[in-house]
DNA sequence: AGCCAGGTTGCGG
DNA sequence: CCGCAACATGGC
């Protein structure tokens, strides 16, 4: 076990762990206790420094929070109106985590037309009862399954994790499982590649459409201009943007890639936050 | 009770 | 390409 203390630079570790991206962190007292892999993670700020304690190097969780991007960079790239400008200020310091595709895909596939308190139960009984155990400060905890103990899993036992399309659902799951599992399907390789190529071979999965694959691609593929479009966001683009037509998904996208531009991800996962707090 | 949640698919037009 | 219905869980 490490204890890092990282000095921090615009970053805002409880805005990045609420804002909706990741499922698999708790908020207890003044810590966040996460799960990465088959690690487990407890971090706090504390002003500029951000203490983490796993047995992860430090670069791990460097990537992780993303904490070498630039967010003035990205700032100066989206924040392009009043209404993202708002957002920004509120969430100051939020960034893009960078998951691990594989738990990342899976999740998402978990949390089409779905309650993000109900994807991370169904994600936390997937890996209880599919994952490693991790030991932890004398708890047990539960790294998320890899492919081959998804693609083994029994359909009735892999049903009991609380999807939102039941079976149907368990069935999609094991599915790509396997589908990974034969190895022709490189989840990490479409790294390599442009977005729209990826996004093409996410999509051919099955089970994977337009938002689900772009969710994937910005939370775990490095791929910065996805813009997934979900309920959330179709309100407040077509809100406050696309005032006057009847956008779709489709229209939505494009715009908000010619708008936002390379860093689109960035700006979705504000007004994302922004759409489904400013009430609050 | 009814509405809605980080959607996808297959169909007809 | 678009719009539409089916899919079918659970919290408020």
């Amino acid at each position: 076990m490490k204890t890092h203390i990282i000095p921090v630079n615009k970053f805002d570790l409880d805005h990045t762990l609420r804002c909706g991206q990741v499922f698999r962190w708790r908020e207890n007292k003044d810590n966040w206790v996460g799960i990465l892999g088959n690690s487990v993670i407890k971090a706090k700020q504390k002003g500029d420094i951000l203490i983490a304690e796993s047995d992860l190097d430090i670069g791990d969780v460097i990537s992780y929070f993303r904490l070498n991007d630039d967010l003035d960079d990205i700032y100066q790239h989206i924040n392009k109106d009043e209404v993202i400008n708002e957002a920004i200020a509120m969430y100051d310091g939020m960034r893009i985590i960078k998951q691990d595709p594989w738990e990342c895909l899976i999740s998402y596939v978990c949390s089409r037309q779905n309650r993000i308190e109900k994807i991370k139960k169904t994600v936390s009984i997937i890996s209880k009862n599919f994952g490693d155990e991790i030991q932890f400060e004398n708890k047990i905890f539960y790294a998320f399954p890899k492919p081959y103990e998804i693609a083994k899993a029994n359909l009735d036992d892999l049903a009991k994790c609380n999807f939102r399309f039941g079976k149907i659902q368990a069935e999609e799951i094991k599915r790509i499982a396997k589908l990974i599992c034969k190895g022709d399907f490189y989840l990490e390789r479409l790294k390599e590649l442009d977005y729209e190529s990826a996004k093409e071979m996410l999509m051919s999965l099955g089970g994977v459409g337009h938002k689900v694959a772009d969710c994937v691609l910005l939370f775990s593929l490095d791929k910065l201009e996805a813009f997934p479009v979900d309920v959330h966001v179709r309100r407040i683009v077509q809100r406050e943007y696309l005032k006057d037509e009847n956008a779709s998904d489709k229209k939505i996208r494009e715009w908000a890639g010619r708008y936002f531009g390379r860093y689109a991800g960035y700006a979705q996962q504000y007004l994302f936050y922004y759409e489904r707090t400013k009430e609050m």
